[in-house]
DNA sequence: GCCATTGTGGCACGACCGCGCTAAATTGTT
DNA sequence: AACAATTTAGCGCGGTCGTGCCACAATGGC
């Protein structure tokens, strides 16, 4: 009954389209990510493209949670590693490691934030798409409240700071300059990023 | 030999047909602005929108330019009222004032920034748009320049302030902001934007 | 009244799109 | 060797797209 005639891992086949569909999407943007056009670039014929798949948006919306998932996963490493109560001493130069995690200080970050913005700018018409992207701000938003709450216990940020209100200030901050790194990298260089957010991070540190 | 047999004026039906393509693009996005669905949208036949743009990049960049002039101007009045040399007093909430006139506090400056963030997005693939969208940013952050600058001068803002990184992290928070506000425009509402704005400016106050 | 100029409307072509559908190749089980 | 399930490959329909091209209407100058 057991009948395997392919030795195919459908998930890792998945996973290799949703591939193709990051490098397409990533040279000619979302609308380009017709089902001939993967297929083409994934080495693989329209039909077997549309067997692992049946629907187009189910395409895209498999994308775009491979690609959430796979920043989501790079993330938690260095969230892991800041909550790791080892010496408190490197905590303050980890949070801004961790929170640059964000930023698009080097080419593979840098191809990560475009195709986000260009799932982003996709999401408000498409509402399947829309959903995961207000999932994905939302553990943003999460996950800077969590470090910056511990920093306020650690007493490295006042106590009567707004932590949601800086939350929102940080996590729009960052999607700007991903948005403006992405329109003009050779001004928002990853030196800029990181001077920049030295300096929304030491202006968090004084009491308001 | 100056014949003039229609009495249409060019640059008003060229405007016209712009503003149709705006509407389409806040309800179905840049993709969606095809020639038939504008001239559907402007109440006209194709070819009457192909008389007046003989492209469809061309008719794509004179709406982008169309909306930047719009927005433009729309802060040049303010930017007016406020190096208006009346009393030094009010100068701190019309410096207010005049950076929120690039957020989406109302309806309609919401569904600018809508428009704009949808150009911004297709302005990574087509390189017309993106000299557009990069001309707008650069003048946004000179103007900024010019603000922060005016109040450092007057001992609003401290004088060690680096001024261009400040543009840098300002600008990129209100396009960040927009582009939230875009996306879940029930958590950010005018009142956290204009509560992260204030915040962020006192923010300038405090001396480094 | 005539005409050149300009605006309007629309047809048709080739290209691309998603998708329903079918056929063939592949391969472990029997 | 024969079979059934899975994977691969692809044809073709109906639709939308931009655009080249043409016919016709409208209108001010002669």
């Amino acid at each position: 009954m057991a009948t395997m005639p392919k030795i195919v891992d459908p998930g890792a086949r998945r996973r290799a389209v949703a591939d193709a569909v990051l490098r397409v999407i990533g040279r000619e943007g979302v609308e380009g990510a017709s089902l001939r056009n993967v297929a083409e670039e994934a080495g693989l014929a329209i039909g077997s493209v549309r067997h692992y798949f049946h629907d187009h948006d189910e395409l895209l919306l498999f994308t775009m949670r491979e690609l959430s998932t796979r920043i989501d996963g790079r993330v938690r490493t260095h969230v892991d590693r800041l909550l790791d109560p080892a010496a408190r001493a490197e905590r303050p130069a980890r949070v801004e490691e961790l929170i640059g995690e964000f930023l698009a200080l080097d080419e593979e970050r840098r191809q990560e934030a475009v195709l986000w913005m260009a799932f982003c700018g996709a999401a408000r018409i498409r509402p399947e798409l829309r959903a995961c992207a207000v999932e994905m701000e939302t553990g943003l938003r999460d996950l800077l409240a969590r470090v910056l709450r511990g920093a306020q216990e650690s007493g490295a940020l006042p106590a009567d700071l707004d932590v949601d209100l800086e939350c929102l200030r940080l996590s729009a901050l960052l999607d700007g300059l991903n948005l403006r790194a992405m329109l003009e990298p050779e001004y928002v260089t990853p030196e800029a990023q990181r001077a920049v957010l030295r300096r929304h991070l030491q202006g968090l540190r004084v009491p308001r």
